[in-house]
DNA sequence: TTCATTTCCAACGGTACGGTTGGAATATTA
DNA sequence: TAATATTCCAACCGTACCGTTGGAAATGAA
């Protein structure tokens, strides 16, 4: 049996994502990652450095998968609506990525990648201002709010699954109600982006 | 001297909520929270029990408290502006609030008092299903998916104060930023449920 | 085949934490 | 005032956890 060194960094790397956004790092024990993973915790620290340092690469990994994922083309109605709508699904198909989102936030500090998270909904900003200034998109709400609404409307699902079941009764393995709640979004969305009737 | 057991127990309750929000049931030591309320960790468990049921006790408080100061009256437009407004202001005076519901909504188990919450929402539901039989609030969206989105966008911005700053450029402490945020979220509320244009 | 390197194994060491304890001090009650 | 109850104090105990360690086993290279 060959060393499969890249192999198990992976294994610790997808254990650990499990683990961390099922209990956050406080809650996180190396020995319970490495357990998953089922190999012995030295490698994770001969790997990875120690347990802050995988935390910071599960999260990295997970934003990046996030951000080419997820992408705003046009600034047209139905662009927004899509980029709602893909926003929800794919909250809706990692639903590990808001809960390491959430600890994330709730832990002391400054957010991973800053900078890099800073400049790409920045950009997005810049994207709406310019269909606002096109009259395609509503000029009277601040594009900064308009992109951070859009982003709620389509997160808070997974963000807090059991508010959302306490308020439609559904639960979470309803996918003819995960369907209409994206078609709620994706409605949602351009509603409130589209130009004002007032 | 005399004792001041109820005085010694609120500083307690004070304290707990304080370590509790910053830090989570597992993050939070009983240590702290005695050291913060200047009492011996004994008379917490004296008082409470255990952690566990003091972490309850403070939820079931905060959540009381919640319930009684944001209420909905009418169905109006702007009865649901307000309800958006009066979400998103408490808040922001109780940013010890969303923090806690997070922390709650990612551990294991069900969430306090899932019965009378659950309640509590579903009247509202019934409240602007009401609205949209009568004609005055949209009839085209799920009035359970409404009153989600609702609280979605008055409370998303203490949610993810951070993904906030990162898009709007605004710190945590600019009061005008803070106001033009409710003048958005009552607005994009009236535009989510005002009787559909199309 | 031998030597060097990496992985595996499981125990270790030091620290932290929830909950408990016994005795002293203080307050309350009769 | 004496007896009783409560609070204060700080140490204790058992468990958990991160990061490390030394030696054995396995793999890779020459």
């Amino acid at each position: 049996m060959a060393w499969d060194t890249e192999g198990t960094r992976r294994r610790l790397r997808d254990a650990a994502l499990v683990e961390f956004a099922a209990r956050g790092f406080d809650g996180t024990t190396v020995g319970a990652v490495a357990s998953r993973a089922g190999v012995n915790k030295e490698r994770l620290y001969s790997y990875f450095g120690d347990k802050k340092a995988l935390w910071e690469l599960v999260l990295a990994t997970e934003l990046e998968r996030l951000a080419s994922a997820v992408s705003l083309s046009g600034v047209g109605l139905d662009d927004i609506g899509e980029f709602a709508g893909a926003t929800f699904d794919y909250h809706a198909a990692h639903p590990e990525l808001g809960r390491l989102l959430q600890w994330e936030g709730l832990q002391d500090g400054p957010p991973a990648d800053a900078i890099g998270r800073t400049r790409h909904y920045r950009e997005k900003v810049a994207h709406f201002a310019a269909g606002q200034r096109d009259g395609v998109l509503d000029r009277g709400l601040d594009p900064a709010h308009l992109v951070f609404a859009l982003i709620a409307l389509a997160a808070w699902w997974q963000t807090v699954p059991q508010l959302a079941e306490m308020i439609t009764g559904a639960g979470p393995n309803d996918q003819q109600e995960c369907a209409r709640r994206r078609r709620f979004v994706v409605e949602a969305a351009r509603r409130l982006a589209s130009p004002s009737r007032i």
